[in-house]
DNA sequence: CTCGTCATGTTATAATGTTACGGACGTTAC
DNA sequence: GTAACGTCCGTAACATTATAACATGACGAG
């Protein structure tokens, strides 16, 4: 396996994520690694990009936030190149609005109605699927 | 119809989105207002979160970006009551990364998909699908 | 009228994300 | 060895996006 190629920001950011129970923004990201000697937002960020580029991560578009993967049998090569044809693997996202809290799920016919959409001439890079609303001990709660 | 409640800076927002031809920033649309007596981003924030809870105007999560809805048949009433049942109605889009051109489009499926996944006792909120890549033109030009 | 309140406007600032640059370190070629 | 190059790492400055805090003005209720 040629995967643990992981330098050591990028090892401290999957740290920091692995432990979180909801999505962390970049700054979030940072005070937590802080004390691990990760210092400024650009090595954040760094190492976040070649964590989603392996699938490692994911970005939660709407909150501006990633997550570790739950599924990482995915991990290992890398998607930054960008002619390929075939898009990102990305799974969706079942995001709780109050207490943050996100699952991850697969569907397949995600990317049929991706690839229907987006037409012939399209070249599909990746789809982002995420379902907002409260989750069931938040519902009890409010 | 009671729609046309809309006030002059939600207008002026409007209108502004309605003449691009691709997505537009808070400040992109201050910018384009700016000769019409829009001064400052809040104001523009005021005026979108208005008009999106309305479904006028859609927010492209990952591009912090917003346009005009390109099928407004639906606009009228408004969704910011939290306590509904029903998920807030927003299409998906189909975005190039290149031009930033974006196509809206509407598939019944993705609804069901997001029920199942968020689950029984899961309220969804909102659902968000976005798919990225090259449209057929810049495709051509790289 | 005077108060409360709601919409709006103004200013400042917080939060987030990116670019530019330089230094440390290892590798390769000569 | 050492010069040339590449990669990683870090700092600082900057750019962008979003909100806070407070002021003003319109308007109805009492």
């Amino acid at each position: 396996m040629k995967s643990p190629e992981l330098n050591k920001n990028e090892k401290k950011v999957l740290s920091a994520l692995g432990r979180a129970v909801k999505p962390l923004s970049a700054y979030d990201i940072l005070d937590r690694a802080r004390s691990d000697a990760l210092k400024a937002p650009v090595q954040v960020y760094r190492a976040l990009e070649k964590l989603s580029s392996r699938g490692l991560v994911h970005r939660i578009e709407a909150l501006n936030a990633f997550v570790a993967c739950s599924d990482c049998s995915h991990a290992g090569h890398d998607h930054r190149d960008q002619s390929h044809v075939h898009a990102e693997h990305r799974p969706g996202f079942v995001i709780c609005r109050d207490c943050g809290s996100v699952r991850e799920f697969e569907d397949e016919r995600v990317a049929d109605i991706a690839r229907e959409a987006a037409g012939e001439d399209f070249a599909v890079a990746l789809v982002s699927l995420e379902v907002y609303g409260l989750c069931a001990a938040c519902r009890a709660n409010a």
